[in-house]
DNA sequence: ACCCAGGAAATTC
DNA sequence: GAATTTCATGGG
């Protein structure tokens, strides 16, 4: 497949910004990996991306999506970068940013892991997670493990993934998934603060959690996950502003902020 | 040996 | 209630 055209995505910058932990860079600077359970390799030539093994079928009904490509990020980063001057230096910075569409059970047990861990760890477990539980798809591509597989196991079966005392909080949400006690695609819709308390049902989903839920897995562009470098970047370069002043792309606003900032350590 | 890591639960004050 | 400690694991 051949997409025309495409503007301001960076698969770099996209790929390995924090939001998604599964993708692998190879020699040649194109990306391989795995979602909705098909192995997809990327690459980009100026404006023009290649997604090899899928159909055109395939791309309009799930990559498209996934990349978000019918969303003029041009335009929301002009709005942004209204906002505030560092903000707008962010958005320069990777102006190839996307927030993708992440399957919503993946996005949930991945922000679970992620929890007072390191991101080259956060990787190392999901992969775990994966060749352990999920299906084989090709050599080295496994599926993400979807919540009924999980919700079959205890804690101890997880051992081999090392994800330590996070175990129990994926067996947690993983049975409230699969149960049905928790219906993420209802969670999609429904009002922010009431999503929010839904996901937060499960044991070790708090407000952050939750929020990274809400915008990679059920792309809700107007959340704003708080993380400790997030709280940083607000206090030192946004000491005047609140996260509700970043408006209803500003789950976009908090990307280049966190990517920016985590590129910038020195700031802090 | 110590400290920290895209936090949240458990405990203590 | 708010502040502190604990929770596995691994890398620096």
């Amino acid at each position: 497949m051949k997409i025309e055209n495409v503007r301001d995505f960076d698969l770099a910058q996209t790929l390995d910004c924090g939001q998604a932990f599964r993708w692998k860079e190879l020699e040649d600077g194109s990306f391989k990996g795995v979602a909705h359970g098909v192995v997809v390799a990327l690459r980009k030539d100026g404006d023009d991306i290649y997604i090899d093994g899928i159909s055109q079928e395939e791309y309009k009904a799930v990559w498209k999506n996934y990349f978000d490509l019918d969303r003029d990020y041009g335009t929301i980063k002009t709005e942004l970068s209204k906002l505030h001057p560092v903000l707008s230096e962010a958005a320069q910075f990777a102006p190839g940013i996307r927030i993708l569409n992440q399957e919503p059970w993946e996005a949930l047990c991945s922000f679970i892991i992620s929890q007072n861990n390191n991101i080259p760890r956060i990787k190392g477990i999901v992969e775990r997670l994966c060749l352990n539980f999920g299906d084989r798809i090709e050599e080295d591509f496994y599926s993400f493990p979807c919540a009924e597989r999980i919700a079959a196991l205890s804690a101890e079966d997880l051992a081999p993934i090392r994800a330590g005392f996070r175990a129990r909080y994926i067996i947690d949400g993983a049975r409230k998934v699969a149960c049905g006690e928790i219906d993420l695609e209802k969670v999609r819709t429904m009002e922010i603060e009431e999503a929010r308390k839904e996901l937060m049902k499960i044991t070790g989903v708090g407000i952050k959690v939750a929020d990274c839920t809400l915008l990679y897995g059920l792309h809700r562009l107007d959340c704003f996950p708080l993380d400790v470098w997030m709280k940083r970047a607000m206090a030192v370069l946004f000491p005047e502003m609140k996260s509700s002043d970043f408006g209803e792309y500003g789950g976009i606003a908090q990307q280049y902020i966190f990517h920016y900032s985590r590129m910038h350590p020195e700031l802090f």
